[in-house]
DNA sequence: GATTGAAATGAACGCACGTTCAGATACAAC
DNA sequence: GTTGTATCTGAACGTGCGTTCATTTCAATC
């Protein structure tokens, strides 16, 4: 049986969350207070510490939380199948998410720098087991003769980098639709891995 | 006729650029103290400022500084040609001038939000000159028949991002050569554009 | 309507920050 | 050796920070 706790705490938690969220992607964890957190929140900074034990918690949680969302969306986004169409899975999935979750995926590059060592330690494990993902899909490709890739590691990595880039220029309800976006996306990883 | 200026001048303000980059892209412009810099250089606080009016004048002018340079070099390293020529030559100017300014690279990606409003449209002109750069490349190659591409602006902010990624795993003495590294994105890159 | 306890306040804490500046220092010129 | 000046120090300034906690608020329960 879920732990009663009073009607504010169920709206304050989350709210705090999505306040520093946004407050830390537009302006740096460094940059925002803790009084301006609150502000946003519509309460005193003190009440902050009801929801959280301080502000580099509140930084690791919100990028654990992204991390740990990312890894869950992927597992259920994941297929079987020709590498190819694999990959095709992977990059639309991948765009999309970092597209519908900018301030997030922001945070999660902007930020490591702002954690402590053990906690960067466990974000930058998590972002290596999706990289990972990629990187089976691709090495896949290649040792089935699908893929010609001039190095599987760096391919990885260039392709992730190409992706996540979509987060620079991308604003909604712009000149493309996300499905637009993706499609280009895909043809230019496509080729890629001259598949 | 140069301005005469004492001795330690002519070292310390370079050597306060120095530190002052080194840190910043080390620890972020936010999380470092003039104190910091200034013990780093071996020198107190208050000395800094016979060598910048503030902290955000000397992140400034330390972004400035490297998108001049950038744009210096490209100016000497642009050549005429095809456009598959002039892309290859972008490309390895590019991974080459990244990875021997990892520092001013990270700087100038990572501390835009710490600018003021006028100095962070001074920066995006200068940035934007040089995406400029190679999106002139890719409409000419696409204009030619040469290249083939799903989205000239898309597949311009794809490759910058693709290409600008070598920052975030190249290190120096690692398992590729510069050489190496510089043919393995220009053959992603020639695939890209389906050349 | 009294009781309860979670939620929030508001004031305070010690600290580190960017910046200033009067005075000390070091060094070149004579 | 004295002077002049560029360089630097050390102390101080006001400010805002993260965090704590005794006190107050207030909705739910009896």
């Amino acid at each position: 049986m879920a732990r009663k706790i009073g009607s504010h705490a169920e709206i304050t938690g989350p709210a705090i969350r999505d306040a520093a969220l946004r407050l830390f992607a537009r302006s740096g964890y460094a940059a925002v207070s803790m009084r301006e957190i609150a502000s946003e929140v519509g309460v005193r900074a003190g009440a902050l510490y009801l929801y959280t034990p301080d502000k580099q918690t509140l930084l690791f949680d919100l990028m654990k939380e992204h991390l740990e969302r990312l890894l869950v969306a992927w597992s259920a986004a994941k297929i079987d199948g020709e590498p190819i169409e694999q990959l095709e899975n992977f990059v639309k999935f991948h765009v999309a998410y970092h597209v519908d979750r900018r301030d997030a995926v922001f945070l999660a590059y902007m930020e490591l720098r702002n954690l402590s060592v053990e906690n960067f330690d466990e974000i930058e494990t998590m972002r290596r087991r999706y990289e990972d993902e990629l990187e089976k899909i691709l090495s896949a490709g290649q040792e089935c003769g699908k893929f010609r890739l001039p190095d599987t590691r760096v391919t990885t990595m260039a392709l992730i980098a190409m992706l996540t880039g979509v987060h620079v220029w991308y604003r909604d309800g712009g000149r493309l639709s996300r499905e637009r976006i993706q499609r280009i996306y895909w043809n230019l990883a496509r080729r890629t891995v001259r598949a």
